[in-house]
DNA sequence: TGTATTTTGGTACTAAAGTATGAATAGGTT
DNA sequence: AACCTATTCATACTTTAGTACCAAAATACA
């Protein structure tokens, strides 16, 4: 179902519901046999259900939001002064890619992986491209 | 917040939900002023808010179900033949650790660590321990 | 146009990682 | 006892990673 269809459904579930309990009031205000109370607990027991559905249907909509929590963090990028070439480069590094594998994929020479990931370890503040991958990973600057 | 304190808490919101609720109804029976549409407007708010505050609830746990996914699959640790020694060895890899830390780290020396290393790419049919990091979590060897 | 940053590359070096091979020891199994 | 596996360690070696320092283009920007 799409996220529209269900939408439409859940407004029109609320305003049946809401519909049916003023027809139920009403209907035992004329007819003594049904008491208001039992009126009430049923009013009370539709309610808490639809709230609960719809709280779900919020809660779906909020997990969705945060489980592709592997946002990258650009601000971050921005504030370390990592250059998009460096993140390049770390990329393929968490990839398992070696210096001359990363050189090959981006056409240009393992010389100058080198000194991007040498430049990256100083601003990442490690000394091991494994130690690079973890710390890109926790400040969420690589996927 | 304990879980226990959270269920008692919520239960509590229910009952005194409730009871407002016949009070109000009983109210408005006895004082015409308040109109009896107007108490099932409030009783519905009420409701739903509660519905949807419990929703929460029973989502919430459902979350924390669904996330320890995690479990390393020892089966396939026993089918690739990895010793205890070895996943250990793998387990700080993926900590970032050098050959020279592991080896402090477990009390050997740092040979016997290139001999698990070597040991591990083979079974891993891995060439680098960056490489050996991503195999060791997508086969759920180590956490 | 001048300036700053990024990207590129080189050389020379040190350090770490990884391979190959062999071997000793301890523990458990048959 | 004989056997097997895990664990340990060493030597010698090759390869990869990483550092330091420098410098030329390319790009962006004011």
């Amino acid at each position: 179902m799409s996220p529209l269809v269900k939408t439409v459904l859940r407004f029109g579930l609320i305003i049946l519901a809401l519909l049916i309990l003023f027809q139920l009031t009403n209907a035992s205000l004329f007819i003594p046999s049904i008491s208001v109370d039992f009126v009430i607990g049923i009013a009370a027991i539709i309610l808490m259900a639809l709230g609960i559905y719809l709280g779900r249907g919020i809660k779906k909509e909020k997990i969705i939001e945060v489980k592709p929590s592997s946002v990258i963090d650009e601000k971050r990028i921005l504030s370390l002064g990592i250059s998009p070439r460096e993140l390049e480069v770390l990329q393929l590094i968490s990839e398992g890619l070696s210096n001359q594998e990363i050189a090959e994929r981006l056409f240009i020479s393992e010389s100058t992986i080198k000194t991007h990931i040498s430049n990256l370890f100083v601003k990442l503040d490690v000394k091991r491209r494994t130690q690079a991958v973890i710390r890109g990973k926790e400040w969420r600057i690589i996927a």
